[in-house]
DNA sequence: AATTTATGTCAAT
DNA sequence: TTGACCTAAATTT
């Protein structure tokens, strides 16, 4: 799934492009046939999201919580075309003319495979797909799952310090303890290799065996790569100096990562092939010989 | 055409 | 720890 970046991106396209707009919402899939009934006509207030949620607030009071899990996209259509936010699945579509109805939404075109939801508005469209949960919830049930969720880096009101109590009084691996979204919310898989990566840090090590300095270290090193996240709009960890080619851009999908899907390949720093295995059911990717501390 | 895969989470065992 | 969830693109047959 799209990790944390994704959702903050998708959060302020909703804000910048929705914002302040009155939504048509339908569910052509039919399963979210209920939720959309009671957001359709609705005018959206807010948007933002925490770790991998993404909360959107309408002027009922109504939150639509969306969570893309695995496979969950949205796409996008206005004037400018189609293009896609989610999972890694899509590339720009056509571009069309607008036609409007005698409301004034857009009139959006037929959906192709199982939409969740479909968000309508004067200026576009958004279509979601295939996400873990969609539910309109109240302001306390929107509480309620942040309550559970641990600080995320990219928002304001995140404290480290919430995470660290959690980590340096446990003996879980703190390969394991970055994955927990009660402990820090948005970091997924490639996030936490490549942090722990970055910090030379052995995924193996227990979270109580951790310094408060290399806490320290880790948490501000996952922020600045979030933000670098939500910039580029795709998540590229490895520093120019260990780039084959340090001037191009976009950076090359196969020179984005340390050590994620590098399986077997030569460490960019050591040369040692990097390690894969099995960590609570995910697959976690090291370096042996740069992460031993 | 069928199978595999993906940046995830939860309930059940 | 395992399977279920449930979608579309990529890969294999």
């Amino acid at each position: 799934m799209p990790e944390g970046h994704t959702l903050h991106r998708l959060a302020a396209y909703f804000a910048k492009h929705h914002g302040g707009s009155r939504l048509r919402v339908s569910s052509p899939q039919g399963r979210f046939a209920d939720g959309a009934r009671r957001i359709d006509g609705r005018t959206l207030l807010d948007a933002e999201a925490h770790g991998k949620h993404l909360f959107l607030g309408f002027d009922s009071g109504d939150w639509l919580r969306v969570h893309l899990g695995l496979y969950g996209a949205w796409t996008f259509g206005d004037a400018d075309g189609e293009r896609y936010l989610g999972a890694p699945r899509a590339r720009n579509g056509r571009q069309g003319e607008l036609k409007r109805d005698s409301a004034g939404f857009v009139v959006a075109p037929p959906p192709t495979g199982a939409v969740r939801v479909r968000l309508v508005t004067a200026s576009g469209w958004a279509d979601l797909r295939g996400p873990s949960a969609c539910e309109v919830i109240s302001d306390e049930g929107k509480q309620a799952v942040q309550a559970r969720l641990g600080p995320d880096p990219l928002r304001p009101d995140a404290d480290p310090e919430r995470a660290w109590q959690m980590i340096s009084r446990s003996r879980t691996a703190v390969a394991a303890l970055l994955m927990r979204q009660d402990v820090i919310a948005g970091i997924g898989n490639i996030y936490r290799a490549e942090c722990l990566f970055r910090a030379g840090i052995d995924p193996y090590r227990a979270g109580r065996d951790l310094t408060r300095a290399e806490w320290e270290g880790l948490w501000d090193d996952i922020g600045s790569l979030l933000e670098d996240g939500v910039r580029v709009g795709r998540i590229v960890t490895t520093r120019p100096e260990h780039r084959p080619d340090p001037g191009v851009f976009p950076v090359p999908r196969s020179d984005s990562f340390y050590v994620c899907y590098r399986t077997g390949d030569p460490c960019r720093v050591c040369a040692s092939p990097i390690s894969q295995a099995d960590l609570a059911g995910r697959t976690l990717y090291w370096c042996p010989g740069c992460q031993r501390h």
